[in-house]
DNA sequence: CCCACATATGACAACGTTTACCGTCGTCCT
DNA sequence: AGGACGACGGTAAACGTTGTCATATGTGGG
């Protein structure tokens, strides 16, 4: 095999270009390549052409653990997740990636089992990364205790639509409860009555405010939630799947199915379909998120959309915006802008529910 | 809100700790705080119990980039792809995270969209990255100019399933002619002659790869592949599933189909569910990869399972294990390891595939 | 008691940048 | 002619850690 770090010559080991190289080739000095490839005042066209030059010449690119130790940055964002479904990680680093384009900051992935139940060793890896800033997605976003360990540690922290303590740090709050509610009605519209739930993980705040949604939407229209017809899951395919198979052999069998994401409303009308039965027709199912799978479902998915990419990119942007001010030119608005961005839902019907058959 | 960044008391404006610090609590010598926290030689064991005491009472966490500056590496590892579905994303990225887990090195994902036709653009972000080593997925890992620039920054690289130059750096290669032809062989074995063929993104060296073991396989049964059952995508459900309902259109409607990916195989199911047909009963179909999708799909698709997760941990443990071992120390054993590792498809046969019903 | 030896520890340099301070030279303006 | 200003270079310090080397301390053998 050629590698290229055996592949060298065999006599001469060539070693990376430093500042200094560059200054030589040049002729000028090495605060004046500093100066001229940072595009900073008091460097002549002519001597800004020339370093350029030299540097394109020479393949350099500064290094960047030296310009980490001096501007006390590191210019890494963290993002913190768990055990999602594809698409939501997907859309969620892709908003980030998208903010980050074009910036010196890149972008570190920490996904984590069980947050909940381990912050200590969570909040070791986090201080271990050697972060300037950190998007929190759920369930990390509402874990007090890593929080906390932030504060302390001073980690700026963006977080994706938290339910607890709302005034932490930056916040990309979405109406989950109002959201909730929208999709129950749309079930309880079309006329069903005998509604089963599948809840997503107990540990996720998500999961109560979408619940409660669900009754307010039941209380107004004047219907009650069967207990029976309600069962857990973890917002994955395969528990989504057992359960919801578990829930229609339930009786009064539901005539539809709301479940607390796409991926268990997925796995809901494959339950259907092995017990003989059609989606639409004879059970309708309804999901949460309008994540890509809900697309390439078929029938595709009604269910509601929330603008993960969109929250993501700005929670990116002011962690990245609040990173580069000067906590001394801090005005009000500034203030403001750093606090909390609220972001709307919406109700996506599609194939996937109808009215009930009988 | 409470932001850290200007939560300070207002007075005392408190600053992360650093080494001095833990040295003076502790009372000894900053070099010693370093020896002792890297459980090296050389320190009483009473010396390092104080030193480790002070550090957690400090909160302390050594600077990242000063370690990263003296040791002349910055514990970064990238991974970049390119728009690809979320499920092989994921897989890809989970693989190389779990490698990673516990060790100094942390992930930074670099997806970048044409790759193929903006090398240059590219080859600056990487370099602007500042990586230590990088995993390249398809069709990265096969584009040359993008290697040279590798070799000549000598930027250790790892590849994951390349067609072309497989003798350059870290290769984990897979079989895709083989696995083609055998996915291709069991529509033909099922009795299906009118197969119309998906292929993917043509920039792709995997498709043409897949393409050749179709053809095999059709010479092998004796039959021909009708140049007219041939559309092509791109990977992405969207434009499979434009591709597809084009594809069904066609005369003789095909009996089956193969799609060079398994998004564009749940897309193919959709058309087919579109023209008022069912899978498997009027029309078979079959994809690539084993992704998530998958298995969520209904019915479950058949499918060719490509050990991504597995390459993408090899991969990076390779590339780890490289970077780790002493260049003078290598001998045979150890560039052989550093070489090429061959993974063994398997065709995976699910409910989407059955005999022509005619 | 002194020498050899191991182990503990500290002083100092190094890593590659950016920044601060000071000084020189030229140019343009009045 | 005098002064303000911009474009540099030189020198040195700083960022926070680890490597090198010399020194201090203790231990046992002769």
């Amino acid at each position: 095999m050629t590698w290229c770090r055996y592949s060298f010559g065999g006599s001469v080991i060539s070693k990376r270009s430093t500042i200094v190289d560059v200054a030589n080739l040049a002729g000028v000095s090495i605060k004046t390549v500093s100066r001229a490839l940072n595009d900073a005042p008091h460097v002549s066209a002519d001597a800004r052409e020339r370093v350029k030059a030299a540097a394109a010449e020479l393949d350099y690119h500064p290094n960047i653990a030296a310009q980490s130790l001096i501007a006390r940055r590191s210019f890494l964002i963290g993002l913190t997740y768990e055990r999602p479904s594809p698409s939501y990680v997907v859309e969620l680093q892709n908003g980030a990636l998208l903010r980050l384009e074009d910036s010196r900051y890149r972008l570190v992935v920490l996904p984590f089992r069980d947050i909940a139940k381990r912050p200590v060793e969570f909040g070791r890896l986090l201080m271990r990364a050697g972060l300037d800033g950190i998007v929190l997605a759920p369930p990390a976003c509402d874990q007090d205790d890593l929080l906390d360990m932030l504060d302390r540690q001073k980690l700026p922290y963006a977080r994706i639509t938290p339910h607890l303590n709302m005034d932490r740090g930056i916040v990309m709050a979405m109406d989950e409860v109002a959201a909730g509610q929208a999709v129950a009605s749309h079930l309880l519209a079309l006329g069903h009555r005998r509604i089963g739930i599948i809840m997503g993980d107990p540990l996720h705040a998500a999961s109560a405010a979408r619940m409660e949604g669900y009754r307010r939407a039941f209380a107004e229209a004047g219907a009650t939630i069967d207990g029976n017809l309600i069962v857990t899951g973890d917002f994955t395919f395969d528990v989504g799947h057992a359960v919801a198979r578990e829930l229609l052999r339930r009786t009064p069998q539901p005539t539809a199915i709301l479940a607390q994401n796409d991926d268990m409303a997925v796995a809901a009308i494959a339950a259907v379909r092995d017990c003989g039965l059609s989606v639409p027709e004879d059970v309708s199912v309804a999901g949460f998120d309008d994540s890509e799978v809900a697309r390439t479902a078929w029938p595709q998915l009604t269910t509601i959309r929330q603008p993960v990419l969109q929250m993501s990119w700005d929670a990116t942007d002011r962690l990245i915006t609040s990173l580069e001010t000067d906590p001394e030119s801090l005005d009000e608005n500034a203030l403001s802008y750093f606090g909390r961005g609220d972001h709307p839902h919406e109700l996506v019907v599609r194939g996937s529910t109808a009215p009930p058959s009988a």
